[in-house]
DNA sequence: CACTGTAACGGCACTCCGTGCCACTGGACA
DNA sequence: TGTCCAGTGGCACGGAGTGCCGTTACAGTG
């Protein structure tokens, strides 16, 4: 007595695609008539599936603006779980950095759409700080795990994560509001390498120390996944 | 034919006794059962009012948890709006950092137990996320406003506001995790001049920039208030 | 090709959040 | 005493998010 239509997202293939109409179909609904004005109805239905279908997509309507950010925590995790240990905890930070921001210039276009949504929208942007924050949070936890036995170590550890990511932050802003074209990456890469300059992390770590809370910081990401 | 039980709230201090009565029930609430098993029906009868009147103390359910985070940003603004132009920036910064650090000081009961629920329900820490996000824009706005002319003034004052409310969280947690007792202000002084030394704040600003880059900030306040 | 298991789908019903509306009430003030 | 009026609470409504269940497409097996 169900619904006969033919559907897609029965093979991987499939769900991809359902993912990326929903995506497109939140995006530009929400743009072209506002957020609390579109209903989850709406996004369903214009991407054509069910309303129930959407929330197995997604876990919330906020979602369907930025779904890459577990992929973004995903990348900066391997950047430091899979770096060389002699390789200077600076240069790991900021290549963890450029992984993200590669994220989001892989599509200008619809990182301009979303970056102008997020903005305007205190939904949007709540949720957005909160997924900056987990991002700080992570790169604090990574740091601080080699900072053991330095000076300071933690302190070091959440001034240093917390300048990353906002450095971060406001590199991505400026290159959205120059154009979002062309060396976004040369820029980001120059941008990041100031800040390395600003910060203190100059002091050799003891490894016995760094082992111990490394393998802490693993246990406490494998709890979360 | 409406409810003829006597009410309070008709006063000025009327109103904060049930605004008080609200935050307490909501905090022991959501405590003892639980955030998602609390609904406001519960928190609005436990206070003895009725549930629309919640919604008319608070904008939503998160709220009634930590409902002095406006009060905060206030007075950082106020710390920078009133400083002396003679005092050094980093002396005006820390300032106000250790204004928002005596807020959860006077309370340090009820900051324990906001603590702890603020930690384990994904929603409050959404909502904290969120709070640290405005502190972290208010004191990099400010910080930008007062390093005009200085090379790579925007980028120190994101890495220096970001870098600074990071240092307040921690040494806030550090502060609770010792048992939140007794010379916390002392130790968040110390903890914020270590931060101190770590950044790059040296320079000095070009004096007009700075006064039209004040004007901008101030107008962008009072816009939002 | 027929059969069966499985995973995704869509509809339905439900709870709760948040809001607009409105009638009521207690206090202030002329 | 009469008149405001700010605060209150009930009511109803729309929308978010979830559990449940029957249905359907596809894969694998014989």
């Amino acid at each position: 007595m169900s619904n006969v239509t033919p559907r897609r997202g029965r093979s991987a293939a499939g769900r991809a695609e359902v993912r990326r109409d929903l995506v497109t179909a939140a995006v530009d609904l929400f743009t072209a008539q506002g957020y609390d004005e579109t209903t989850v109805d709406d996004i369903a239905a214009a991407a054509g599936v069910g309303r129930r279908t959407f929330f197995r997509y997604f876990k919330g309507k906020e979602d369907a603006v930025s779904p890459d950010h577990e992929l973004g925590l995903a990348r900066v995790a391997e950047v430091f779980a899979t770096a060389h240990p002699t390789e200077p905890l600076l240069s790991v930070v900021l290549r963890a950095g450029e992984t993200v921001f590669d994220l989001y210039l892989s599509d200008p276009g619809t990182a301009r759409k979303r970056f102008a949504l997020v903005h305007e929208v205190p939904a949007l942007r709540d949720r957005e700080a909160a997924m900056v924050h987990r991002y700080r949070r992570l790169f604090t936890r990574e740091l601080a795990a080699r900072l053991a036995g330095v000076e300071d170590g933690d302190l070091r550890a959440a001034v240093t994560g917390a300048a990353v990511v906002a450095a971060h932050n406001q590199a991505l802003r400026r290159w959205l509001a120059d154009g979002g074209t062309g060396e976004g990456t040369e820029a980001c890469r120059a941008h990041f390498r100031k800040v390395a300059d600003m910060l203190p992390l100059e002091q050799a770590p003891d490894l016995e120390q760094v082992a111990r809370r490394l393998e802490r910081a693993a246990r406490s990401l494998e709890r979360r996944a």
